[in-house]
DNA sequence: ACCTGAACACCGTTCAAGT
DNA sequence: ACCTGAACACCGTTCAAGT
């Protein structure tokens, strides 16, 4: 099987999803296709330009969010989605945030979500603002949850994860943000 | 000059502000105190524990947030000095976001927000969801600014900084949250 | 008590040389 | 065009041995 640009993508994703982000190195990835490292970067030019790729992957493989007619409705939907899809990948949040550093514009849900909060009638600098504001409230609320639990898988701790309290806090968050932009003074 | 906790910390922060945290290795450090490397391992435990020092350090350093009548307003001048003070950091927002992830109990600032909260009314599940979305949106928007400052920092583009522009879009967003904590329904 | 010396098991990236 | 071999300049952490 030869090597390609998309097998080390779709091997970077594997490795991250089993073993988390602190075990995906080049030579890690070389090792897992039989193959020297330098091998990689001939298919890709750096690890960072490697980790937005997999961030993209990782957001395009979430769950379609359920359409409403409601666009508040259709916002809250949306981000509980992504968390969703972040969650079940370990340091995803990292990855991601790492790619929307790099290039703001490369992470599509992000525009998706915007789209949603022009038709709530938010429009401007408040636009950008409000965006900006739920991208960080979702990546936040995920690497905050994820450090939780590879805390508690190392602890000798009660093995209830804090999941639906986190959901809970999340959705009153998202509440929040609503709220505060029901009226466009 | 012998070697004690608070010079490693010390030196850390400076090696910090003046050229980031890639550069901030342990190795590094021992090599900019003129001991080995091992050395340090005396002194703190590791280096995430050393970086949680740093974070606590950083977050003492702001300018005290002035004081007000109105909690609102305590809330946002707290959140903008906080913000202002990390900005003046390479790499700060990192580095508390992670201090936090491994113990948030630890970062003081926070439970000072929590507080002020509480005095605007807000409560119970209400209260920690407003507090996370808080610091979401200082770590968010602190990390978002100084990656496109190292990113125009390397580049050939305009010598201007998104400085103003972007702490207006952070003072919406502080709005919108504050809005939409108004009237607990 | 505190530090050195030296090792262990790793990194990302480059690049001549091979096929 | 694509990959190997080998190197360069690094990492965090441990630990016997010295003082």
């Amino acid at each position: 099987m030869t090597l390609s640009r998309e097998r080390v993508v779709d091997t970077a994703v594997a490795v991250l999803s089993r073993y988390g982000l602190a075990d995906l190195s080049m030579r890690r990835l070389a090792r897992e296709l039989g193959v020297q490292p330098g091998a990689l970067y001939w298919h890709v030019a750096s690890k960072q330009e490697l980790l937005v790729e997999v961030a993209d992957r990782l957001l395009r493989q979430r769950v379609a969010a359920p359409q409403s007619q409601d666009p508040a409705a259709a916002v809250r939907a949306l981000a509980v989605a992504i968390r969703a899809a972040l969650l079940r990948v370990p340091d995803s949040a990292d990855v991601v945030a790492l790619a929307y550093a790099v290039d703001p514009g490369s992470v599509e849900p992000l525009r998706e979500l915007s789209r949603l909060l022009r038709r709530l009638g938010v429009a401007g600098a408040r636009l950008d603002a409000a965006t900006q504001l739920l991208v960080h409230h979702i990546l936040g609320s995920v690497t905050a949850e994820q450090n939780r639990r590879q805390a508690s898988a190392s602890d000798p701790g009660p093995v209830a994860d804090a999941g639906p309290g986190a959901l809970a806090a999340f959705e009153l968050g998202l509440d929040v943000i609503l709220d505060g932009l029901r009226p466009p003074p």
